[in-house]
DNA sequence: CATATACATTCAAAAATTGTAATATATAAA
DNA sequence: TTTATATATTACAATTTTTGAATGTATATG
C-alpha cells in the first residue's frame, strides 16, 4: 500500500500542472490546434513571455507537453495520453 | 473572451482541488465505496482528523463532495458528474 | 564577425497552500 | 445536565507556487 501513496502523489502532481489557468489555456490550445510554438501563445495568453516559459518548463518537466525545434521556434505539442483524455472530458463540448 | 478567462479560472480552481495526494485518496476511495465517514477517511489515510476535515472542507467549497449527517457520523459522498468522469479515467483500470 | 529573433533560466518578492494543535460545535446517551 | 463521540473551525508557522524583469542561450541571416 506504500506504493499506492507514491502512486497518487504522482497523480496528484501531474494533475496540480495543468489544475492552472494559464497552463489549462495551453494545453487546451495544443489540444485544439495540435501545435503551436511560444510566440502564439505568448500573444494569445497576453502575458511576458518569460512567464509563459516557465509554465511551458514546468509542463515540460511533468512529460505533458513536449517541444520541437524549427529553426528558431519550438513547436510543442501534447505528449501524455491521460491527459489528453481528461482534456477531452473537459473541453470537448466546444472543440468545434 | 473575458467570460472564456472566468471559465479556465473556475476549471482550473476544480482541478486543482482533487490535484492533492490526500484529497485525491478521498474522492478515488468515495468513488469506489459511494460514501464514507470522516472516521474511516482518518484512519484509512493515518493523518490528523483537523486535516481530513480542513480537505473536506475544500472539496465541499468546490462542490465536488456532499454530506449528509446521520446522527453523530457525516456521510460523504461525490456531487460533481466531471470529477467522477475523471476519476472514472484516472482510476477505471484497478476499480475491480 | 555582428545583429536579430525565439525561447529558456535566474532571482526575488508576493501570494497561495499546507499541516496541525487548540478549540468549538453538534448530536447522542446516561 | 453531564459526558462522550464525531466533525468543523480557527490560528499560525512553514512550505510551495506564482510572477515578471533581467539575463542567458541558440539559431538564422547578413
Amino acid at each position: 500500500m506504500i506504493e499506492d501513496k507514491e502512486r497518487l502523489r504522482e497523480l496528484a502532481e501531474k494533475l496540480k500542472v495543468i489544475a492552472h489557468p494559464v497552463r489549462l489555456c495551453i494545453v487546451r490550445g495544443l489540444w485544439r490546434r495540435g501545435c503551436s510554438n511560444v510566440t502564439f501563445m505568448q500573444e494569445c495568453l497576453d502575458i511576458p513571455q518569460s512567464t509563459v516559459s516557465q509554465h511551458l518548463g514546468k509542463l515540460r518537466q511533468a512529460g505533458i507537453i513536449q517541444g520541437e525545434r524549427n529553426g528558431l521556434e519550438i513547436c510543442y505539442s501534447l505528449k501524455d495520453p491521460l491527459i489528453e483524455e481528461i482534456l477531452k472530458i473537459i473541453f470537448e463540448e466546444n472543440k468545434v
